[in-house]
DNA sequence: GCATATTTGTCCGTATGTATA
DNA sequence: CTATACATACGGACAAATATG
């Protein structure tokens, strides 16, 4: 029996899971839920209906519920006993609350490449910040928003610390969930552009004290952006 | 069908987990076996058959893959495809790396402390510190350690950032699973003691610089201690 | 407030594939 | 290489909680 009412995003799934054929299966379901909740196309406050995943998904129950545990376990998920798994909506105190552990890591990432940096490492740096500009040039903000997160996901592995990248992955992940209630990703990412540059720039010349003070002015002025359009979202 | 081999750390799980009735079921599997490997029952390196826990537990292959779900998330167990579960055995690398998360995030907590501290927010911390005094007077160090842990997990707390203190429980977790390379609890847990009513003096006289740099040597020291039991554990 | 339908929580049995002795 | 043990995945079943009328 195959569900009658079929929305768009549901309609890619099915083929996307059978693509990838490394891992687990749970894996790559969690992958394919992962993209379309960070892309926006399940609004938080969506509730993931187990029954229609199944059907729509062809895997068993048991297999997709791995895959919401794998998913609630990165914050990209909520879990609600005998109700189920919904997109959660972040809270302006969740916005804070991410904001303050992005600044204590990214600054402390940055003050700690004083001295040792090996400029051959900042090539992720330059390729990602080289996307975002691209991306800004043809108007597309959305690759431009992931060019951003990826800069600094590859700022943090800098520090070589494995437990910072995963903490940080959590972080921007949750972090994207919020950008859906910005009303222009033009004005959420462009100014960005141009910061990842200088930013790196004063990596380049090793002026690390100066790029950790930039950061977090960065950082509060993003927070800033952020916040306002989650607390206009509703009164 | 009973199981034949029967060892005395399986023996007791039985009954406790019918013992809570909160939450799911899962989450209490999970509680039990958190507390098995904590407590060093279950010895880093060894692996947990899914056969033999479902057989004594009573629970479903499918509940008993959650509770592992929950623990590897928590850095108590490690996942091989198709292999099952085991307790990691922390290498030097990784104590390392706790340890660089540990510091950043308790310096940060306590600096931040500067100008806003409510005494009574510091209740918690008072009475580990009492916990950990009244333990290491009965000699009993496995204690100490657990005031010693939790000590630390309400300093972070002062703080209020959720996803801190999730972190941070993650990060003691895993530390825990260190101690047991150690042969000698005591040497290992006795001196911070008093190292934690002198942070905790300095924390109620508002020096928190101080307390940071305290702390900064404190963690230092900790590590050494523990990197030397973990190296010399195996040539 | 109550009865019903829907959905989740848990468990079982089995088939298949993978790793290791 | 074969055999064994085990993990992965599936589908069905029932109980329990929630949502709906």
């Amino acid at each position: 029996m195959t569900t009658t009412d079929d929305p768009a995003w549901l309609r890619a799934l099915a083929h996307e899971v059978r693509l990838f054929d490394r891992s687990s299966t749970a894996e790559r379901v969690a992958d394919v839920l992962r993209s379309r909740i960070t892309e926006g196309e399940l609004p938080p406050g969506s509730r993931l209906s187990e029954e229609q995943l199944v059907s729509v998904l062809s895997v068993s129950r048991n297999t997709l519920r791995e895959a919401f545990r794998l998913l609630t376990h990165e914050g990209l998920l909520v879990h609600q006993m005998h109700r189920g798994v919904f997109v959660p909506e972040l809270a302006a105190d969740d916005l804070v609350d991410l904001y303050r552990l992005r600044c204590m890591i990214e600054c402390d990432v940055v003050r700690s490449l004083e001295g040792n940096l090996d400029m051959a490492r900042l090539r992720p740096l330059h390729d990602d910040v080289a996307a975002g500009e691209s991306a800004a040039q043809r108007g597309d903000w959305v690759a431009v928003g992931t060019a951003n997160m990826r800069f600094h996901q590859h700022l943090v592995e800098l520090a070589g610390s494995r437990r910072m990248n995963e903490v940080t992955a959590r972080l921007l992940a949750e972090l994207r969930l919020a950008f859906h209630a910005v009303a222009s990703a033009q004005r959420l990412h462009e100014p960005y552009v141009n910061r990842n540059r200088g930013l790196l720039g004063l990596l380049v010349t090793g002026e690390v004290e100066r790029a950790a003070k930039e950061l977090e002015e960065y950082l509060h002025d993003s927070r800033a952006e952020l916040l306002d359009a989650v607390r206009s979202r509703q009164p």
